[in-house]
DNA sequence: CTGAAAGCGCTAACAC
DNA sequence: GTGTTAGCGCTTTCAG
């Protein structure tokens, strides 16, 4: 079970060499002058005896830890929002860092401990998450370390925010709508997702609320209708089903997200009408759920494995301007949109 | 962005006393005979200036880290996977632990090169996991640290394996439509879920269909009939196609997963059939799925939050002997099931 | 080209 | 009760 690890001065030692040399061979330090032959001989004791370095030790003297450390609120709660930390954890892994994942015990909380309790470990960087974009005020020690936001926008913006264009993807929404002709009779179903701690809806709602509007404008069509509603099943079944009773009636439903879809589909086929060539229908996240729905649904894809590794590559490469990073939001075409 | 540190020194010093004394203080040490004054004075100055011990210093010179390590295969792999991350930070944090993820490439992947990492890094455990209960072959470096097999069964035992119950879980299953009175008229869609690499089928799979056939025994029914397919919507569409064509009529289903419901869910819709009363159906993990369905589907929890929790509870307990926790799979009742 | 030696911040024998 | 001191394993300056 602990078999003692074998040191720097072990391999030294077996190579006849000192500590010095051997840590200038095996930290591979350049213009130190060792000779070919040495060097061999150090690299092959390490090898046959099976040397690595002792981090922690390594990490005393020269604070770098190769860790990073990521916290953010309720990793599970958004279903396929585990991406992002799997984003960040590959993209860690490419230069050969691991990452710490912490989750705040409720969205309300700042996370503060967890912050600490990452700096005690001096990780070399720290990525301050949520699952869903908003805004968010971080423990005043983040400050201390380089940052980088993940799919949340800080109160005062001390390092990048990496966030999904939502803006853009709404209109892309609205594009694959007009494009196919489905210019009339187009509903937006879950608006901006009013809730009571988000009294003026989510940022996603708010933005692709946006984008579409945008969209429509430029293209000089008009919006039928939003309805605002939770992004659940049983919300977008009732919001379709109001929307079914209005005029004009619905030739194309955009929903706020893959589940909202689902639950129009429902309400669609209680009404007898077909998806997509009765009523088009196009969503976003794009998660697997959209794959499963018959027909298959067409859905903007939120880029969670991209952000989780974007923040990442930022603060690997340092790259910690105050900036907004906006990750485009492609569409997967699938089934549920069909021309007029 | 760089302030100094405050450390044990800078304490010592402003509070006039030893490094020792500081140390003894605020590790808490009983036994050290530190006067209550001096006890105080010491807590007072560390907490004015704000100290926070260097856990790379402490670690390097006793060996505790006070952090996990979690290796695993393909984190985001199966959608809901990612709760059995958050069972095992959570617990963790519980003992003020924090835990470095890390997902292997792909499922082939031993993961070594990431044991390797953990170990350099001197975690003080380590949890091996799969995302889908299966054998597998850790890296020997594994052993050279305490460590818990998570959901998944080393080729040799050598520490605990926290896992589903899912022999259980197949009775479970059974005995809630044998209950409800569908005792004839039940098939299994999905079965073992042979694949390519699988040729036997997955662990879950295998498992399920034996607590279903056990159970049967036990109450003399007996099962019409069980397809062995692939565990998605599509599949469970064909497969609950193919039983719709059966005799005797179905009563019952017995789906693999959700997933696998929601498939045949579709086909019982085209069929005319209604959900419970023509056919009831149960299913496996208790995703969200299960909730969105309409009716909503009675499935068979999969515990991952519970799963990860209880490997870092064992881990941190330092309960390792190489025994087997099946944690069980509790029915999520729901609308699905009814009686006849 | 290579080695001696001084720490990094903390713990813990041991001395007083 | 409290202080001195020797490391933990590694990096890095400075001599040779």
């Amino acid at each position: 079970m602990k078999a003692k690890r074998v040191t720097l001065g072990d391999v030294a030692r077996e190579a006849e060499v000192s500590v010095t040399t051997a840590s200038f061979v095996l930290s591979g330090r350049e213009g130190m002058r060792i000779s070919e032959v040495t060097t061999e001989r150090v690299r092959a004791v390490a090898t046959r005896l099976g040397y690595r370095p002792n981090m922690t030790a390594r990490s005393l003297r020269s604070n770098i830890t190769l860790t990073l450390g990521m916290v953010a609120d309720c990793i599970g709660s958004a279903p396929y929002a585990g991406d992002m930390i799997r984003g960040a954890v590959d993209q860690a892994a490419r230069s050969s860092r691991l990452v710490i994942v912490a989750e705040t015990e409720d969205f309300a909380a700042d996370g503060a401990d967890l912050v600490d309790a990452m700096l005690d470990r001096r990780v070399d960087g720290l990525i301050y998450g949520a699952m869903f974009t908003r805004r968010v005020t971080p423990p005043a020690a983040l400050a201390s370390v380089p940052h980088v936001f993940l799919n949340c926008l800080p109160d005062i913006q001390t390092g990048p925010s990496v966030i999904p264009d939502e803006r853009t993807a709404g209109r892309t929404a609205a594009a694959a709508l007009l494009d196919a002709g489905r210019t009339e009779g187009v509903y937006y179903l879950g608006g901006r997702q009013v809730t009571d701690t988000q009294p003026e809806g989510i940022y996603a709602g708010r933005e692709r609320t946006l984008g579409i509007a945008e969209e429509f404008r430029r293209r000089g069509a008009v919006l039928a209708g939003t309805v605002e509603s939770d992004w659940t099943p049983e919300c977008g079944y009732e919001a379709a089903r109001q929307v079914l009773r209005s005029a004009p009636r619905p030739r194309a439903l955009i929903c706020g997200n893959d589940r909202t879809a689902m639950g129009a589909y429902q309400a669609l086929a209680e009404a007898g009408l077909a998806v997509p060539d009765d009523v088009s229908v196009v969503s976003f996240d794009d998660s697997e759920l959209a794959g499963w729905l018959r027909p298959a649904l067409s859905s903007v894809a939120l880029p969670h494995h991209e952000l989780g590794a974007r923040a990442v590559e930022l603060l690997v490469a340092g790259d910690l301007d105050p900036v907004l990073h906006r990750l485009p939001m492609p569409l997967a075409v699938r089934s549920s949109i069909a021309p007029r």
